[in-house]
DNA sequence: GTGAAAGCGCTAACAA
DNA sequence: TTGTTAGCGCTTTCAC
């Protein structure tokens, strides 16, 4: 069933049916009701691709992940961004079109994208504190937004982010609060923006309390579970090992708990771990594990908003870019480890 | 630049690009040359609206998530798979619609895919024994590929699945070999296809020795953490507790792993885990799981297979489905758990 | 308030 | 071997 068949069983224009149907003024109400009816019996549904055609819009959003970043995909935050941002598309009629891309191919990929009209914007994950992505987008006139921000960039853009720094200023103030003075920090790679500001919230909450920063502590690595493993291990030959941990994913919070216990030690109980992008409702049972995080729902919220921020983009496209800074929540289990302040 | 700016810049018709363009015999080779030469000049791309309105293909393929399922996007192997499928298809020059849709919603959405004209193709994923979707994409006549299988589907259809039965039955058999007897199995909800197959091996490997099948020792729910660690607190309690776990995700592994712990015990020295759908390469050392999977890069090859036999059934709708089972590899790393053969 | 007709960018008969 | 022409299904001027 389309426009043409629907017009001729009504007697109407495709036109008027057009026009009745996309809420048009002009229409009479008798007309649109009529329309409507007629519409919904037949459950007559427009071709997305001749209205894409006659209107320019293709109705769908790109997400674009390079390979490289691919494991991102592993993370239960992921997850819940994309399912929050594919509902929010869903209600604005948008498709979500998934690209997984050689980093190589990213520039070629955004350049087809826009020249094939696939797309009429893009959400950038996972960005770089100078990533490129976004002039070479900003060049090429496809509308995007960003999952994060790319600190290093000057020109102004769309984005939404946690507040990374203030989380880790936080959890890192909850930690000194319970006695703790040792505090090891296993954070993503520094080009990742999200983990320079994270660094930057640990180390301002401890030059605060006029604590040394030991960089014999403070980890950057791509976020495995061996890293964590092996990163603690290590940090647990020093003469004076941390107390408690700050991670920055769940993954290497694996590995944590791993290298504890085989230090014969028992987490919550001798060392404190507080982990970023974690979620006890998600894969913990909630009750021996700390917890630091955006909860699932707000993550969720947050793949809303950036999507409502894109779609705005997309309609209006001269206004200026909109930017939201989110809290993350400070969600913190019964035993949280040791509290050292008796002590 | 579109087809006709190119065609005049040529002063050649717009049909005659288009010819060149497509592998048409009837181009002359110098034209062809041309053209070619030219379209790389201004990069020319064409516009995929205008085409798939032409052609009456979308040139996309839709992957619907039920949400209920949406945890499968935690699991590793889904992002493997999705990315082989993305590789077959930006080759084949398909994108890729990614929706995530509530369960009751799912009908509505896929009806609404064909009228809209969205997708050509739709990959299911996380089939029950009894899929509904089955019938309703045959019904629709959306051309359709499973991610796994509906055992209890009668109609043909196209699909690709692991040999989860064989697996099952030779990572037992394995356990077997080693002097186990008591051996638990923490599998998905029965109604999921693959859980049904694993559990059938499991138990075919255990009548095989004449090993009475205990029900107390086969657990099937969703597999989350917390319902790995319970699980097996739960039957550590037993008068005669298994001595070898066999699971049917990496993330109850992950509860497993913590509830053996907890228990003072040491996996792969005391007790034995084998884990399907997980992967050493992927988040662990290697050096102290035990491992009983697809590998990474053989998922992948399972998303690209999948791709393409949907994509081959768009291309020729009346050729009948077409089938593929894969053999997971058995890989066990070193300490993979007591031998109990000489005691 | 409604309709006729042009056009979005491409493909595919049909002609030449 | 190339070109002309008519669509694909919709929106949008411009007339009525």
């Amino acid at each position: 069933m389309n426009l043409k068949d629907l017009a001729a069983r009504l007697g109407l224009s495709q036109t008027t049916v057009s026009r009745a149907l996309n809420g048009y003024p002009e229409v009479s109400e008798a007309t649109r009701q009529r329309v409507a009816a007629a519409a919904e019996k037949y459950s007559y549904r427009p071709n997305t691709r001749a209205k894409g055609l006659a209107t320019g819009r293709s109705m769908a959003i790109g997400h674009v992940i390079p390979i490289s970043a691919q494991h991102e995909m592993v993370n239960p935050v992921f997850g819940d961004f994309i399912a929050g941002a594919g509902e929010t598309y869903a209600a604005a009629g948008y498709d979500m079109v998934l690209s997984l891309v050689q980093d190589s191919q990213e520039e070629r990929v955004y350049r087809e994208m826009f020249a094939k009209g696939n797309v009429d914007g893009i959400v950038v994950h996972a960005p770089e504190m100078q990533d490129p992505r976004i002039s070479l987008l900003q060049d090429i006139g496809l509308p995007f937004a960003v999952h994060g921000r790319a600190s290093d960039v000057q020109i102004p853009y769309n984005w939404l982010d946690m507040n990374n720094k203030n989380a880790f200023l936080r959890a890192t103030d909850f930690l000194l609060d319970l006695g703790h003075r040792r505090i090891g920090l296993l954070n993503g790679l520094e080009k990742m923006d999200f983990a320079h500001r994270r660094r930057t919230g640990y180390v301002e909450a401890l030059l605060n309390r006029g604590i040394a920063v030991d960089p014999q502590l403070m980890r950057s690595e791509e976020m495995t579970e061996n890293y964590g493993y092996q990163a603690v291990r290590q940090m647990m030959e020093l003469p004076d090992p941390p107390t408690a941990y700050l991670v920055s994913s769940m993954i290497p919070a694996i590995g944590i708990r791993r290298a504890i216990h085989d230090a014969g030690l028992v987490m919550g109980r001798d060392i404190s771990v507080i982990t970023h992008d974690d979620d006890l409702s998600y894969l913990r049972n909630g009750d021996d594990v700390p917890l630091f995080t955006a909860t699932r729902s707000s993550v969720r919220e947050a793949g809303q908003q950036l999507a409502r921020i894109l779609i705005e983009q997309i309609s209006n496209p001269q206004q200026a870019p909109k930017t939201k800074l989110l809290e993350a929540e400070l969600t913190v289990g019964r035993s949280t480890g040791p509290n050292l302040e008796g002590r």
